[in-house]
DNA sequence: ACGATATTGACATTATGATGTCAATCAGGT
DNA sequence: ACCTGATTGACATCATAATGTCAATATCGT
């Protein structure tokens, strides 16, 4: 349809890669959005679903700040999110033997029923999305993400001042 | 390291896009604090650049509300980005014959000389950054976000009611 | 045991995005 | 020419995210 951007000192991998972040920044709101309106009648948002995530997939019980790490956000918003979960009584906090004011952070019985409500309506939705996709092509994109992200990643990290 | 998702009545496609969205959200993230640095120095933010470069790779010239849809972003917040553009002399409005009030978005030439600028810092950056990937992946990847995109725009369409 | 550094939750502020409304304007049909 | 509905920019409001600061606490080295 359209030759998005040309640049002349871009190698074809850059030029690729460039196509796949623009086209990433719409996939990216279309698929929070989608997310919200999924789960809007439990009473989560896409944030508050990934959060309960977080919890769950979590190995062990986690303060609020490691949660906020895991899911590579800003703690700040992580623990306004966490408190609001706490006092909708979805989750709630638990003594950490490790540490007096970083509380651990539990689902409670209805936390848990409410994501995996969130789940049970996921599941069909996105089983239909993926329809038609050879899974060879989503596991590559999965790939891609995993490696640029550790490139990020491993950038940030090399932040160092003599 | 670990299987982020499971679910029973999930299929391997949507088991795959799962981890793909997820991976996602984190690029994402990680995408736009990196570009956000790389145009600081310019006056620019991820954002204010995505509008510049729809400006420009635009065929002809629009007003506003056409460039939101383009981003596929909110008509408001584009307004008042364009505004500061305007009010910083990046870009300025044309008089439209087609319309009295819908004006249309011009670079000015500081306009496209931090553009141009923000180019320059990112082609290199976005080499870099590419290097190592097979081209075929970053294209799948690519590809994938396309379809991704239809399927989603494609739902949101169909929304009536008698 | 002590001191230096890092982490954590609470709080405050700002920036950005999302949503709703309104009048002006335009396009299409009659 | 008129009416209807859609589009557009302006404005207002709210929700969410980002950033900075602080005191409490924990960790590490000595």
């Amino acid at each position: 349809m359209n030759e998005p951007t040309k640049s002349p000192n871009r190698t074809p991998a850059g030029e690729a890669l460039t196509d796949l972040i623009l086209g990433l920044f719409r996939v990216n709101n279309l698929t929070l959005t989608w997310g919200d309106r999924l789960v809007a009648p439990l009473g989560l948002t896409s944030a508050r679903w990934q959060i309960l995530g977080a919890i769950v997939t979590a190995e062990r019980l986690q303060p609020v700040a490691w949660l906020a790490r895991d899911l590579g956000a800003n703690r700040q918003n992580v623990q306004r999110i966490v408190n609001d979960l706490a006092t909708e009584g979805l989750v709630r906090f638990e003594p950490n033997p490790h540490h007096r004011r970083a509380h651990l952070v539990v689902l409670t019985d209805k936390g848990q029923q409410t994501y995996d409500a969130a789940i049970g309506l996921y599941d069909p939705r996105v089983n239909s999305l993926a329809e038609g996709f050879p899974i060879e092509d989503l596991e590559t994109a999965g790939r891609v993400m995993k490696a640029l992200r550790k490139k990020f990643e491993g950038e940030e990290g090399a932040e160092e001042q003599s």
